[in-house]
DNA sequence: CATTTCACTTGCATAACACAAGTGAATGAA
DNA sequence: TTCATTCACTTGTGTTATGCAAGTGAAATG
């Protein structure tokens, strides 16, 4: 079974087994090029592919973390991660997020050459998520740097904590 | 910065910026033979980067789903996924969630060539960002097809839903 | 007006994953 | 008791995703 990329017009092979669905890119240089990754998706309906999909791979989380937990914003600031993000992936990542409707991307006021990254309802309401990683982590990781009141916060009174988060982070869509 | 595989004695070139854990395995193709992936973890201490390290990959979520969800327990169950997941990678992937102790192996009793894989209570503990992947994709994926009676179930009553797939899925550890 | 900052892009290398084919032990039917 | 089949894998090879270093152009700064 053969699929048409919709920018090069390539025509690429696609497994009948499980569905490949191109989406303005593909799998060649001239597609790569427009690529906002990933490159293929499962759609088999099932929602945890669903979320694997959307913010499975490596980088993602660790970007949404960044902007919900550590209160980043900008690009130069997710490249410090101490994970060490590179920066192509990173400028990759950030595109498939805003497609995915996750984060939203706009000028900083006060500097003409710096964008802000922020995230929108959709990417926020991940936070859930994110917070059962760190419980979860921080009952299993020996070497976890969670720390034991956010944890315990997390533990105890979720909904306030969530609701904290949302005052501080959400970008004013509106 | 250099570091010694403890299967081949090879030394492998590290980045400095973050580290990378080498677990009896590594880049070298002698290495390989033995890896269970990943080959590199992040070592952060960030409980987000250790969820991600552990089963932030394309496919250790899918196959816990169908264990937790799907009431799947043999290699051959799990290979006919409707996602379409490569022999290879599960037998992989399978070992990876072994050594992580997320599921345990046994032996089928009624039949000596199958293999039992079951959750351990470190991988039932996932359970919880299992269902919140179900809760965000249920409502940001058209076409999702989540049934709407678990969706509901996993909103208003998440306890108690977690306690009846404990009952049936989890594994007699003793 | 030269220098630095910032958000990227490009080219090339390596690691993760995909696919097809094959293997050996356990089982079941002839 | 042989032989085909099932089952859980392994192996080889190609493709996709990620990593790394270097470079670029526009905006700010001295």
């Amino acid at each position: 079974m053969q699929v048409k990329c919709t920018i090069s017009n390539n025509l690429h092979i696609a497994s009948d087994i499980f569905e490949i669905l191109i989406v303005s890119c593909s799998r060649c240089s001239k597609c790569r090029k427009n690529c906002t990754c990933p490159k293929t998706k499962r759609q088999t309906g099932c929602p945890i592919a669903f979320a694997l999909d959307t913010v499975g791979d490596k980088w993602s989380l660790i970007i949404i973390r960044d902007i919900l937990m550590r209160g980043k914003e900008t690009y130069g600031e997710f490249l410090a991660a101490e994970e060490g993000i590179a920066t192509n992936i990173l400028a990759n990542r950030l595109k498939h997020l805003q497609d995915e409707g996750l984060i939203s991307k706009t000028r900083d006021p006060k500097n003409q050459r710096r964008y802000l990254y922020q995230l929108t309802q959709k990417g926020f309401d991940l936070a859930p998520l994110v917070l059962e990683m760190v419980r979860w982590s921080a009952a299993y990781d020996p070497e976890t740097t969670a720390r034991p009141d956010i944890v315990e916060r997390v533990n105890t009174d979720r909904e306030g904590f969530l609701e904290d988060l949302r005052k501080s982070r959400m970008a004013d869509e509106d």
